[in-house]
DNA sequence: TATAACATAGTCAGTGATAGTCAAAGTCAA
DNA sequence: TTGACTTTGACTATCACTGACTATGTTATA
């Protein structure tokens, strides 16, 4: 039962994460630390281990005055595939691949016609023009990011 | 939701930007510097980290008695929205003047919300992981393409 | 009219306030 | 003992804020 500093950390984390009615949570790194007198490196750790994309949740952050650290849970349910097709492209990706992915989505009407033709470009190897093995993980990176990110923005109609 | 004086600066600036009937506001440093405590110069800094003209503002100013700030604001308009951001991006771009041209152009609704979050990733310093000037030039590279074959989707109803 | 005095706004480099990274050291259970 | 996980802190990156100095107008005065 005698939990580590990490695992007190995250418990808080989630407990208020589930009581804000917004799904979200804003809190100040330095202030957490703090609070359960730890380093501030600490909270980067507990939310690389614990907050992570696979574990459903998204970061955000700001440094200088007035900074912060928000943590979003967001829903998986329709969007699942989405995560699946995240695992299957792993650290590095050749374009070949990332155009069957891109293909595959959007035959599943996850993306739009011009979301797809904006992924293309963003994946082509003339825009991403290094060396290789870089160009193939900055691929990875990028197709991931970009779907991660959509994942955030829930389902709703796309303007407002 | 603590935020930062400039923050607070920059939304009151929009407000009353928005309320007012000419698209244009005029205002003295020093007055809006004594409204929110703060030194004159800091008003410089709100307009040039979020009134530039990446974010489809344009600022002119008089110096002297009886000087003062204006800001107004302005359309890409539908016409050839392509050609003139190819030009405000040229050949490198850093993070903060290509999250104020995607603010914009959503702003203006050539881009959904989803095709902003997912362009706001490809940009992000995070994912673009290279050593500078390479990384500002891949970004230039990368964020011109998109939208490039973005906006040539003519149809911008893409709903799913 | 010429110019001095005054009234603005602009610039920039430095300081302060946050958050992020990384590798080394520590801890603990198998 | 070893290997995975945790904790730490020095160093870095980014954003916000400040103030001294500069530039450019207007107005009063000689």
């Amino acid at each position: 039962m005698t939990k580590n500093t990490s695992d007190i950390i995250e418990q808080y984390l989630k407990q208020i994460l589930h009581q804000s009615s917004s799904g979200m949570i804003e809190l100040q790194r330095s202030e957490l630390a703090e609070l359960f007198q730890c380093v501030p490196s600490q909270i980067n750790y507990v939310i690389s281990t614990r907050f992570s994309i696979d574990h459903g949740y998204v970061v955000e952050s700001k440094r200088g005055g007035g900074g912060y650290i928000r943590i979003r849970q967001v829903e998986l349910g329709s969007q699942q595939p989405v995560i699946l097709m995240l695992k299957v492209i792993g650290s590095n990706l050749s374009q070949r691949e990332a155009e069957a992915i891109l293909t595959r989505l959007e035959r599943e009407g996850l993306i739009s016609l011009r979301e797809a033709v904006m992924l293309r470009a963003a994946v082509s190897r003339d825009v991403l023009n290094l060396d290789l093995p870089l160009r193939d993980e900055l691929r990875a990176r990028l197709l991931t990011q970009m779907l991660v990110n959509l994942l955030s923005v829930s389902d709703e109609s796309s303007e407002d």
